[in-house]
RNA sequence: GCCCGGGUAGCUCAGUUGGUAGAGCACAUGACUGAAAAUCAUGGUGUCGGCGGUUCGAUUCCGUCCCCGGGCA
């Protein structure tokens, strides 16, 4: 089977590094090597620097793909985003010289790639509008009216996967966990998948965590957010929840000092590097290397890649 | 120096009419199938400022000392 490369980690782990130093490795060889975004921030073109997404000058002539092609003004998915990366990397794959690279931080999208995600049709606007309107309380008694066992499934509290199910049943008629018995579009069966999951030493993490957003700081990050808040989107679109737009925003409104958006917005990447330290501890497969230097040694973790 | 107010979890604070204490955040652990940088669950981690006194029992009452804030000199 041809080979994908997989570097998956949480954010501030150096991954996008990684992918790009194994891509000059397989340059190198003689090979070709596309770099793919996994990362559902570093999608949004609006986000490049709070996003951390490579530069031009970080991607030495590697090409890369799904960085900041998306408008923010839309709403994207990781159904959305597997369907677009399938499409880079099937015609790709069958040019066996070349590697394509997954790198990034969202776990739900790898894994809708990888093991593929159910054929849930595209929900009616109106319902979805009016299911969104509810409060969590009055979804949930909806939905324990409508699906029992789909509310079972689910905490009283978690509104994300309540509203989903929810308008999943009211628009298709079909319960989401029908919806959720099939998956479509499995890559894992079509490739040969090499992957390195980057746990580097959290302490060290969460210091560079710190660190990152007065980065950002430095690198422009206001007049983005300012640019962002200019086209007045919807406030529930991802690209508007991002880590540090809305602690950027208040600054910007006066709600707050920048040292407070700036503690707000740190303390929120800490919070989500924990969750992923957790999703990729725990969820990809047990025999998927866990790294846990900073300093991956590519040339041991994809020492079968590199040498044919 | 005097007068107020305060000192309780890593932080901000609540509370105990005397029976050794609890919220939020942090932190830890975990869940995760279409907005996932989302959403959610579980867990209290403590010389209740120090020392003495009263009491069967003091974090709580009393004395004293220390520290922090404010005021008056």
């Amino acid at each position: 089977m041809p080979p994908l490369a997989l570097i998956a980690g949480p954010t501030a782990s150096g991954k996008s590094q990684c992918a790009i130093d194994l891509a000059l490795a397989l340059i190198a060889k003689g090979r070709k090597a596309v770099v793919i975004n996994a990362d559902s921030a570093q999608v949004y073109r609006d986000l490049a620097v709070l996003s951390a997404r490579p530069t031009a000058l970080d991607m030495r002539g590697i090409k890369h793909r799904l960085f900041g092609e998306q408008d923010g003004g839309q709403v994207y998915s990781a159904a959305v985003w597997a369907a677009a990366a399938r499409r880079i990397i099937l015609p790709a794959v069958l040019d066996h010289d070349t590697v394509p690279i997954l790198v990034g931080g969202s776990g739900l999208y790898i894994r809708a790639l990888l093991d593929g995600i159910a054929p849930i049709p595209r929900i009616e606007p109106a319902i979805r509008d009016e299911v969104r309107a509810l409060s969590v309380a009055q979804a949930y008694t909806a939905l324990t009216n409508r699906d029992p066992p789909a509310a079972q499934r689910f905490h009283p509290n978690d509104a994300a996967r309540i509203y989903r199910a929810l308008e999943v049943e009211r628009s298709t008629g079909y319960s989401i966990n029908y919806w959720q018995s099939i998956r479509r579009h499995r890559l894992a069966d079509e490739v040969a998948i090499h992957a390195a999951i980057l746990l580097p030493d959290r302490d060290a993490l969460y210091e560079r965590c710190d660190q990152r957003f007065a980065a950002m700081l430095e690198r422009g990050a206001i007049p983005e957010v300012e640019a962002l808040l200019a086209r007045n989107l919807d406030p529930a679109l991802p690209v508007m929840r991002a880590i540090g737009v809305r602690e950027i925003a208040g600054y910007l409104r006066g709600e707050w000092s920048l040292a407070e958006a700036e503690a707000m917005a740190t303390q929120a990447t800490r919070n989500y590097a924990k969750r992923q330290y957790t999703w990729f501890r725990r969820q990809p497969p047990a025999h998927w290397p866990r790294i846990e230097s900073f300093n991956i040694d590519l040339g041991d973790h994809f020492e079968i890649l590199l040498r044919k």
